[in-house]
DNA sequence: ATTCAAAACCTAGATTTCTAGGCTATCATC
DNA sequence: GATGATAGCCTAGAAATCTAGGTTTTGAAT
């Protein structure tokens, strides 16, 4: 996607690994994607990188291995993604959400709770 | 996005419009992306072009213009969204647009009206 | 201290995406 | 039927993205 620092493909798929586990080494992103694909270590590894200096994940050492976490968030893409696909209407992505009907009642109900906090504001 | 068939960035930018207008010419889709970026008219002519063989658009011609209408949905992009950035939880999706603030009262409305729908379904 | 394994760094090359120049076809007007 | 304007086609090359081999570093075990 075109924006500044929007993540490519393959670096979106990194993140989305780092999001649901809030962090991971290269080993455990490359373990886990590798059960999906053919993907070398080392591919993994130099993504890890490349995304540091990009500014979109931040990494600590745990013993040798690399901790990496994102600091580009899903908040900052879902907006990105509205922009250029919805033109900035967050109303019509809501929308076509729902029109998925992929929806359990639980979720449903967390929707509604949302929309009443929202209405407050 | 990495799917069969997933339209790249630029790709994406000609849907859009397409969406928007339901259907347009190249002149009409390079006009208006003209207007934001530098670009030639050759490039969107080649993309739709393109396009076409990966039957993401159609196009009929009306006099010596070729008129191009959107094949792949928003839908299914959101679809695909869905999948790759939540793991495929549409309510996840919601929830974080909703927290983005950024509706009006009649968008909200509008959304309460489909949940209500998608309740009795 | 040597050997081994695990991790990171550096780098070049493959692939995909993007870009637009030059060419040809078609139609309207003179 | 020549001229000009508008449109589409073909093509090659530029730029961005992706990939992973070879090398080096580090720490643990023998």
């Amino acid at each position: 996607m075109a924006f500044a620092n929007t993540p490519t493909e393959r670096e979106l798929e990194i993140l989305a690994i780092l999001w649901e586990r809030g962090s991971a080494s290269v080993r455990e992103v490359f373990d886990l994607m590798r059960q999906r694909e053919n993907i070398a270590q080392n591919t993994v590894q130099t993504f890890l990188r490349v995304m540091e200096e990009k500014g979109l994940v931040a990494h600590e050492t745990q013993g040798r291995a690399f901790i990496y976490r994102p600091l580009y968030s899903r908040q900052r893409l879902v907006g990105q993604f509205v922009d250029r696909v919805f033109n900035g209407a967050v109303g019509d992505l809501v929308l076509q959400a729902l029109q998925m009907k992929r929806l359990s009642a639980g979720e449903i109900s967390a929707i509604e709770q949302m929309i009443e906090q929202t209405r407050q504001a």
